[in-house]
DNA sequence: GATGAATGAGCCTTCATTCAT
DNA sequence: CATGAATGAAGGCTCATTCAT
């Protein structure tokens, strides 16, 4: 592995255990096996590692929501599956999502990166809801409300499983709750 | 004043507004005008005073899940009720609420505490789910699972309301959200 | 002496002696015997430390022309003077003023101030020039090139009587020097 | 060009401009659009860097000195002469004289330099003013005094050319005025 | 009780220098 | 000859904590 790479992988695996502050750059580099001098050979600063983090997930999650975007466009597409997808996407990024969690109280660029999470969540279940009420399959409720339980929701449960492991998970019995809140 | 209380409420104030990192000592001692030794004479530390908040916090708490018993006890309790509760309590303790959502991360009596509260609003929910089954008013759901789950819509809504003000208010939509989920 | 003082002196001497890049904030505070911490509670840079040096040395330096411009004012002021006086003045400020000359390079304040030093000091020239002339005393010379010419030899001289201090000290007899070539 | 002369001039630029601290190995080998290895391939250190920098100053400044002897020899030599031909040698040399300026209290090679241009120039002037008052076209003065003040001057006046560009330049004003003194 | 100067460990960062390729 | 990644010592600075007054 690239030593760049090295780096970020042993300060997503730090940061997202420990948290940005008590991930030290000593510990970072002590960690990845390499001085502390070569982090600032592949970053500029710390914050700079944490943007990289940041960047991956943004372009993570812009995959995933042009995925769905596609299937809104087919006609494919439901809350629920919005749902179970983005349950998948955070799975495949789990400790990138513990870190965006854990840091948008402390950095403007996390914190902004989070607002984009629930913008395009909050628009993307927008649409699919006005569509399921115009085909008749989901209750006539107020779409902008709605929507942003169902992301408040998504949302919860995300930080549910990836903080409190030990809790239940429920994720999809969480699906259920909200179908038979929306589904006529 | 006192100065234990002077101390613990510009602590409160200044760790839910820049976080425990950022809220230093010193800092501390300026916007209370007093000195950082005196911070020491009544506390054993930084880490500390947030203990101290954080009890406050708990007996809070206990106060409010004492009440919900009660209520229970003398079958007035709902489900949409401990959530209408809820939401009021985190108005009353907004600050100290804010705190332990941004240090359960960071400091481990943090985590226990919040632990805590997971732990009580999940059972007296099943408890309430329980009954409400019994009587024929709700779905005949599994139980734990949807304690868990309006628990977890519970902290998400909190956290969306504290984090991001500017994110539309749906509460009390949320309630209706899950009374439609779970009423027969 | 108080602590913000011992800062000072200690600081004066080793900036004076090593420059300002080699007196290190941990040279600095173990010659004063003290912590490194305790600077930055006195002073909020190492930079910090150096502009209160050079207020210093810039209140001399006001104080030594408000002499010069009251003795000018009596019509007491010639040239030679003026060197003499400000030769004293170095001599009552040798370290300061190898300190400003060593930094001026390096810092904005200390190249403001010693354009301070220049203006101040040309101005005061002329003026004593244009008098002397008058009063036919003088030999009718350019005054501005001339006094710009008197203020060179004068910084010249004092540079090398600061920085070459084994070298010949010619400064009563430049004085003599410019006499015979100003005066008829 | 060859890598190490490229590596001297890129040197030279940026000491004169930034200074020896600022002047990092890192900026230099950017620009000069080589690896920072290879500046260690040429010398041994930074600091070599700047000896071989002096070392051609030296020589310079030895061929300066020769001519002037030579003049001297041949009776063709006079300390107004010496200054012209000194402020030719400094315009010719701007760069070098400005690093050696800047770095004969930081370094002890420079400082040795800087000595051999003091000592030089004195020398000369010393034997080129007692030529002048066995001539009778010098006044008697005392001759070691007054080559020491002219040589102060002549410092005096290439630092003020060369690190306050915008100050009146007084060079050949400052000629007239030494002969007005020594001249008889 | 209160003060505030002093401490010192530790943080992030820079930079001259080395070395395998 | 050249590269550029890696090194590690050192720098300036912060901050929770202590202690004499």
């Amino acid at each position: 592995m690239k030593t760049k790479d090295l780096i970020l992988e042993t300060a997503k695996e730090m940061i997202s255990q420990v948290g940005f502050h008590r991930a030290t750059t000593s510990n970072l580099a002590k960690a990845a096996n390499i001085s502390e001098g070569t982090i600032y050979r592949h970053f500029e600063s710390k914050e700079d590692i944490l943007l990289h983090i940041l960047a991956e997930l943004e372009e993570s999650f812009s995959y995933y929501i042009e995925g769905v975007r596609q299937k809104l466009d087919k006609d494919e597409c439901s809350f629920d599956m919005i749902m179970a997808d983005y349950f998948t996407f955070v799975e495949d990024n789990e400790v990138d999502m513990k870190i965006m969690l854990s840091t948008y109280g402390l950095l403007d660029s996390s914190k902004r990166l989070m607002a984009v999470f629930l913008k395009n969540l909050e628009l993307i279940l927008e649409d699919c809801i006005k569509v399921g009420i115009r085909k008749g399959i989901l209750r006539d409720v107020a779409v902008e409300e709605n929507s942003t339980i169902i992301m408040t929701i998504i949302f919860g449960l995300t930080r549910m499983h990836l903080y409190w492991p030990n809790q239940r998970d429920v994720r999809t019995e969480a699906i259920d709750f909200c179908r038979r809140s929306l589904l006529k």
